[in-house]
DNA sequence: CCATCAATCTTAACACCGTAAAGATTGTAG
DNA sequence: CTACAATCTTTACGGTGTTAAGATTGATGG
């Protein structure tokens, strides 16, 4: 399939792969270097030729978790027109998406060293808070909300978001009833029509 | 003070206190049973007289950070007449806790195996969430709120605040303003008069 | 009062971990 | 084909959790 560009495979990328996969399997605590450098049949230093150290390599998964989060973001509003229907479609997507895979809520935002500045909302450094507000913001325009309260608004809806996230995954919440009827009881999106 | 019940000093609740404060001066990835027991004099073994594993030792100390949580948690209500207020001081005092000791949120919900059934809400099981939701559903009886949405309205609260904690502790997210204005955008604490 | 016992602590050993240094292998460029 | 650089292996070191065995000591009962 890819080339394999020196003696052995593609190890960069089978580490990366083969690190996630360990973590899905069996959960972040019994990741390790070694083992994943054993379950790519090389040697435990290996790795070293690719990573400076371990943390390099769980950056590295850290940012293909984040690009497969993104993708299941973005499919998720795609060609939706109404922007309220979108930020509840979007706020379903993150949360479903840490319950299809459970160990990826505390290894992406644990290991990942991200930094969200929220009084400086055009830094972009984090993907899917982009997109989440570039979302929330096209709503609360279509709304006609003030401009002032944006990011209120954006905050509380994306706390929330990652809250319910957050708990489901960490801490054994369960809950047998749809995550999206939450949304409904931000002013912002309880429509009166509704009512 | 306390009784010093054999040769040495009362081993067991130190090496509580000192991995607590380990964690709450090194973090939580450089803790070890080793460096505890080394800060309480005693070989890297002799914790192994009082915890099975250690697992045992954290799921000891959560519990100790827990009770200190519970406290900061009453405290802030203590007296409050207002239902109303009581909540947005307890979702404060909740996200101030993790402020002051911003190791203690991913220490708490990543070791100490919580889990919260929200489909039977008589199940007490973690003490904060119990107080969150007496001090809530309080606030739902007194302004009149029909009871089928209660278990809503309380998810959304929590979730929300939990999700400011862990955004502001595990994320690096700053944020200069006051997170109780949040609370007020929820549709329940979106008081008439304020309009 | 002292022998016994159980709780507590220490020493020694093991497997696993991350990492560094040195050397072997091999694709590639001059 | 020779030199080089990238890649991988071997070896070694200190740190980690855990177990097993033995030492120390407070408490108990004859």
């Amino acid at each position: 399939m890819k080339e394999k560009p020196y003696h052995h495979g593609n190890l960069r990328k089978q580490l990366i792969e083969t690190g996630i996969s360990l973590i899905n399997e069996e959960g972040v605590k019994s990741f390790s270097l070694r083992r994943v450098a054993a379950q790519c049949n090389v040697s435990h230093t290996a790795p070293y030729s690719h990573f400076k150290n371990v943390d390099e390599l769980i950056a590295a998964m850290g940012e293909h978790v984040t690009e497969q989060f993104m993708e299941k973001l973005r499919i998720s509003i795609q060609g939706e027109e109404d922007s309220s229907e979108a930020i509840s479609l979007l706020g379903q997507a993150y949360i479903d998406f840490f319950i299809e895979n459970p160990q990826y809520f505390q290894f992406l935002f644990y290991h990942s060293g991200i930094t969200i500045d929220l009084d400086n909302y055009n830094s972009d450094n984090y993907p899917p808070f982009a997109l989440f507000r570039t979302t929330a913001y096209h709503m609360f325009r279509s709304i006609g909300l003030p401009e002032a309260s944006y990011s209120h608004q954006l905050i509380a809806l994306w706390s929330m978001v990652h809250g319910i996230a957050s708990l489901l995954t960490n801490n054994g919440v369960r809950y047998s009833g749809n995550w999206r009827d939450f949304f409904s009881i931000l002013t912002v999106l309880d429509k009166e029509d509704d009512k």
